[in-house]
DNA sequence: AATACTGTTCGCGA
DNA sequence: CTCGCGAACAGTAT
């Protein structure tokens, strides 16, 4: 589920709720999820809600962090000291506040917490290549580790450690905006194909983020409502359907064992 | 009923 | 080093 626009809109909407405010109570429901200490952060408070790629990171205030990774089915629900009808038999984790209590609902069980101080997180980020709405997501950046890989450019961009934040919906989405045949040798690119890229990848996160994300299955906001960047896909989930610029039909191929989606006219291989 | 999908990432082996 | 594959898990579609 969640690719970058997904975690930051998340972590846009909890920060209103929840900045400043002091971690009283965790339960855990499911262990292997939680893979610090809880102890370490009980009674501190959210500094700061940070993210990047797909990891969200709460800063507390004993210079600790508390770093959420939601991988394929993970939601972050807030549910303010009113609301107390809410239950979900998926439940993994609950973090306890003064206003209000945050869930952590997770069916697949991928997904997980962990507490680092801020050299841990200094070390655990330096393991995952820059954000694309970072300043070092940069035109250079993309060039430089473009002209090296033989890979696939699809299978490229899935790579958290060259770039952090694209997943399988995104990089369709993006390959189709800079008319890239997904199966490109990734050294092959040439510099006009990267610098369109470099804004297409831009472009389908801004958008993404927009639209608030995208609500296929489990994908919810805080808040409980479902994200519509889906009702905006140009070739993702879009197999034999018109392509909305030359009306060819999308195709879908699998790479690497995961579905891409292109339009062959569009997104032409040689 | 059995099999094949699904938004992710890690470890293994080539 | 780099890359593809299968596994981790649960639910849903075919």
């Amino acid at each position: 589920m969640p690719e970058l626009p997904e975690v930051e809109t998340i972590r846009k909407y909890l920060k209103k709720e929840i900045l400043g405010m002091k971690i009283k109570k965790i339960d855990i429901f499911s262990k292997k999820q939680f893979l610090s200490n809880p102890k370490e952060i009980i009674g501190e408070k959210i500094l700061a809600l940070k993210r990047k790629g797909k990891l969200l990171i709460l800063s507390l205030t004993n210079r600790k962090n508390l770093l959420v990774h939601l991988k394929l089915s993970g939601q972050l629900i807030w549910l303010p000291n009113q609301r107390i009808n809410y239950s979900s038999p998926t439940k993994r984790v609950i973090i306890y506040f003064d206003g209000g209590k945050l869930v952590f609902n997770e069916p697949r069980k991928f997904g997980w917490l962990r507490v680092l101080n801020n050299e841990g997180l200094k070390i655990e980020l330096k393991k995952i290549g820059p954000d694309p709405l970072s300043k070092k997501f940069t035109l250079d950046y993309l060039e430089k580790i473009f002209s090296k890989s033989k890979r696939e450019i699809k299978n490229f961009l899935l790579d958290q450690k060259k770039i952090s934040g694209l997943g399988n919906i995104y990089s369709s989405e993006a390959l189709f905006l800079a008319k890239i045949h997904p199966e490109r040798k990734v050294f092959s690119l040439t510099k006009r194909e990267i610098k369109r890229l470099y804004g297409a990848i831009k472009m389908v996160l801004k958008d993404g983020l927009k639209y608030e994300g995208t609500s296929l299955r489990y994908y919810i906001k805080p808040n409980g409502t479902k994200g519509f960047y889906q009702e905006h896909f140009r070739v993702y989930q879009r197999e034999g359907k018109n392509c909305y610029l030359c009306s060819s039909k999308i195709q879908k191929i699998k790479q690497s064992g995961r579905s891409t989606f292109f339009c062959p006219l569009c997104q032409k291989k040689f």
